[in-house]
DNA sequence: AAAAATATTTAGATTTGTCTAAAAATATTT
DNA sequence: AAATATTTTTAGACAAATCTAAATATTTTT
């Protein structure tokens, strides 16, 4: 099965958007894959007749157990390339995804073994998020979100909830890494923000919307 | 100047194909990029109107400066990318190119300069082709087709001048690699072959076809 | 449950890169 | 140098992926 670019990530979008609602709606996919609902309704046409989707007019869309396949495929090149940018060329973590956009698409299997091998199968990428193996198997981390700790928890920055520059702006600015400990201290109702120590001993007040970006696991 | 995937395969097909004519024509290219002369005439005149080329209508066409510019860049990254996949990956060096075709057309200088310092600056590919540095600046390496070695000269196997899977069997066959060493014995009138002795000592026989496409430093 | 608002699809146009077939230019042969 | 052959360009068509505008479904509000 061979697909072009823009199919490839026309799969992609619907693997990620998925993952939270269960079945994607046309206007969703236009706002993240950045282009208009008309145009989304050609092509999951042109998925559907290729039995990659499961989509009823006006109903949404899932990915068919092929179309998961070939998403879990993709998924694995992105994450393996943003490991080899970040552990091999010494890129920033906040800098690999565009670059990485782009190499997900390369196409050979050989070539994507090699690069895991290289790396030495690592399970996880540098935004901690986990890396599916040659045969789409990823490790469930059980990371919960850093909105729903009680006070005096310990955990650790394991993943982010988006890769916007917004984002990765702000936690450079709090120096909020990945694998960055911190305890969160207290909750605010108010506005839902909280307070956290970071290693370094120092507290810092996290908004809501920040909180709901970061994925941590206790430790 | 943002080209296109098949913008860069014309400027790169180019470029390779003046290195012999200095000037190239619409066939030439049309067989080498394997579309059709119709085809290229279109593309040639885009390209020319944005200054890539020198393009006389039925006189052929060559790069202007800014067009062999870009083609440098490309050549750069096809060469870098073969070395990597040979030195890192433990690719072979004669199942590179396709990768690396793919390879060349992804956007970013950041990543060409650090995979350049990630391979430790190379100056040649797998193949012995030099590699362009970022300013485009390559080696020069006075290599010489080993079909114009006198006899009883020494040299080293350098490149070779196709990479088509036809030759690089007989290639493996032979046991004739880059870096190889070897010393013309004699060479026959009848057939343009010529008898070399390599590296272990024994002699063996290349036709006038696999002579003219290798190239070797004498040494 | 009718009206209004929103979401989705259809219809038709556009761009890029390709094609075939025919016309025009250049090169080769006689 | 005229006839023939080859090369190149033009003209018009097509597929992929996108768009806008209009039509149709669905959902929400009143």
């Amino acid at each position: 099965m061979y697909l072009s670019i823009s199919e490839e990530n026309y799969i992609k979008a619907i693997f990620h958007l998925q993952e939270a609602d269960g079945t994607v709606s046309t206007n969703q996919l236009a706002a993240n894959i950045h282009t208009k609902p008309a145009s989304v309704t050609d092509m999951l046409k042109k998925l559907t007749s290729k039995r990659l989707l499961l989509y009823k007019p006006y109903q949404g869309v899932r990915l068919s157990t092929e179309g998961r396949k070939l998403a879990l495929e993709i998924v694995r090149k992105h994450r393996l390339w943003e490991s080899f940018l970040v552990d091999k060329l010494q890129f920033g973590w906040d800098e690999v995804h565009e670059v990485a956009e782009e190499l997900e698409h390369i196409r050979s299997k050989k070539l994507v073994d090699k690069l895991d091998q290289f790396l030495g199968n690592p399970k996880f990428d540098p935004h901690g998020d986990p890396i599916p193996d040659s045969n789409g198997v990823m490790q469930a981390i059980r990371q919960v979100n850093l909105l729903d700790l009680k006070p005096h928890t310990k955990a650790e920055v394991c993943s982010v909830g988006s890769q916007s520059p917004e984002l990765l702006e702000l936690l450079k600015h709090k120096q909020i890494l990945i694998g960055t400990r911190l305890e969160v201290q207290c909750k605010f109702e108010f506005d839902h923000s909280l307070e956290i120590e970071l290693d370094g001993n120092f507290k810092i007040n996290i908004s809501q919307q920040l909180a709901q970006a970061l994925f941590v696991k206790t430790i």
